[in-house]
RNA sequence: GGUGCGGUAGCUCAGUCGGUAGAGCAAAGGACUGAAAAUCCUUGUGUCGGCGGUUCGAUCCCGCCCCACACCA
């Protein structure tokens, strides 16, 4: 269709509140292009307030997709954002020569940019019963199932990791095969080049603008929003940081104050985790937010 | 002023029938291929409030003092 160097994609990370927003709006304006976000929470569309999502006004500037384009009641991971965000890229380059992505989940850049190996989809009605079997259970019998029917991954797989070992489950129930044959690991080639421009501040620098934006979150009204989400309370979409504090604050189980203070730790330590997935990728250039004369240089360049 | 209960890791507390102490949370580091703002792993020396006393040895017992809280005046 086109050769590699046709077609470019600058991918955007870095940990919340870094700045990435306004960083990617200023290269979609100087590249006249649209922007895919690689977001896990700001494509629901009830949630707005406690994601940070780009204002009206931004988004009004810059074209994003992936931004409000899905409801909490969707089936969203990282597979389906595959999928997604290929088929929109494709569809953007017919238009643009440049593209930008970003976003602050590692997983779901990673999918986009290496690909996920193929495994079969797994019956709901499978997956359904492994959720609800170890929650009457617990994590005892995910092992007990485990060393019985995936002997593969109860040697080598997270075992103290329901959520993993929930997967490897479904997978081995519905296929008859570990979940660990199926990660061929390779990484798949795409037919556009792919920059990566991570964002980083001095963690004082960046635990301020985590605080000041909590504040702002408050103020602007995140109690209201997340009261009238408690009816969608334990779906995934919700298990979100904003939302799960003020929930049990809505319970009576904290108060209003320890939600808040709640809600600025979990935020620095999703933030110190995204750094942790970021820092390992050798192929991201790192930058200050306010460096974006030397990103446009990097990405011109390549150096 | 009196009585009571406390003062132990950044925070909340447990404990040592006297042989210098440990949990949760926080913090730091890490992992992570369909829940990823999720999930999980590793890391705990701190004048055990201060000064004396008893003792081979005190954070633990005794005395005095300081601080906090509660109640009584």
């Amino acid at each position: 269709m086109y050769s590699p160097k046709e077609k470019n994609v600058i991918v955007i990370c870095g940990p919340t509140a870094v700045g990435k927003t306004s960083v990617a709006i200023h290269l979609a304006k100087h590249f006249q292009t649209e922007i895919i976000s690689a977001d896990s929470r700001q494509c629901f569309r009830e949630l707005n307030i406690g994601v940070a999502r780009p204002s009206e006004a931004e988004l009004n500037t810059v074209k994003h997709h992936f931004i409000t384009s899905h409801s909490v009641h969707d089936d969203v991971n990282a597979g389906v954002f595959e999928i997604y965000a290929l088929q929109k890229a494709t569809e953007l380059f017919r238009q643009y020569d440049t593209i930008i992505m970003v976003g602050g989940t590692g997983l779901y850049i990673k999918a986009f940019c290496e690909g996920l190996d193929t495994i079969p989809a797994i019956d709901p009605v499978i997956r359904n019963r492994v959720i609800q079997s170890y929650e009457e259970k617990g994590i005892g019998w995910l092992q007990e199932q485990l060393e019985e029917k995936d002997a593969q991954f109860s040697k080598e797989g997270e075992m103290e990791n329901p959520q993993r070992m929930m997967r490897a489950l479904e997978v081995v129930e519905s296929t008859g095969q570990s979940i660990l044959s199926f990660r061929k690991k390779e990484k798949i080639t795409r037919e556009f080049s792919i920059s990566k421009i991570g964002l980083e501040l001095p963690k004082e620098d960046l635990h301020r603008n985590i605080h000041h934006r909590v504040d702002q979150m408050m103020e602007a009204g995140l109690l209201e929003e997340v009261k009238g989400l408690s009816k969608w309370k334990d779906m995934n979409a919700l298990r979100t940081v904003g939302y799960a504090e003020l929930f049990d604050h809505l319970d009576s189980k904290i108060s209003l104050e320890t939600a808040v203070e709640q809600i600025r730790t979990n935020t620095r330590q999703y933030a110190k985790r995204q750094m942790t997935w970021f820092r390992k990728d050798a192929a991201i250039k790192w930058f200050t937010p306010g460096e974006t004369e030397a990103m446009m240089g990097y990405v011109k360049t390549g150096s």
